[in-house]
DNA sequence: GCCAACGTTGGC
DNA sequence: GCCAACGTTGGC
């Protein structure tokens, strides 16, 4: 299987990016939607993510790494619930902000968008590298 | 199986 | 603080 990006959404006032670099490692559950749900499921160790501030900030501040894939959530006493474990790789030069993703006609299409209350949300290849460029630029 | 009511998320 | 979008629940 080929790499996929993803892009994952946290408020920063109960789990920020500072607080994934400080832990090094941090665990994506708690996701009761079965969209999300399954975005998790389909990913793999080495897959890439957007690590996002809803809410607060409202912009892409780093790329996290999917560490670990189909774990079953721990806080689900059930155990029907998906979950992985994320590390940081590095923070963006620029952060880039949801204004200038909604503003940019190449995004038009982007789940985070279209989606808009998805916590887990695909980015296609394309939107990866025009994000990046965004950031660089 | 339909749909209204309600709860949650998240942008503004 | 408001509201739009979406999911879930429950009455019928």
């Amino acid at each position: 299987m080929s790499k996929h990006y993803w892009l994952m959404k946290s408020e920063p006032d109960a789990y920020g990016w500072d607080d994934l670099v400080a832990e090094g490692e941090g665990t994506w559950d708690g996701v009761r939607n079965h969209r999300a749900a399954n975005n998790l499921r389909t990913m793999e160790v080495g897959d890439e993510a957007f690590f996002y501030h809803s809410n607060v900030g409202r912009e892409i501040v780093g790329i996290a790494t999917i560490s670990q894939a189909g774990l079953v959530d721990p806080t689900d006493p059930e155990g029907k619930w998906a979950a992985v474990k994320v590390k940081p790789v590095r923070k963006l030069a620029n952060p880039v902000t949801l204004k200038q993703i909604k503003a940019d006609p190449e995004l038009a299409g982007i789940e985070l968008i279209k989606l808009s209350r998805l916590s887990v949300a695909v980015i296609t290849p394309e939107e990866w590298e025009h994000i990046l460029a965004m950031s660089e630029g």
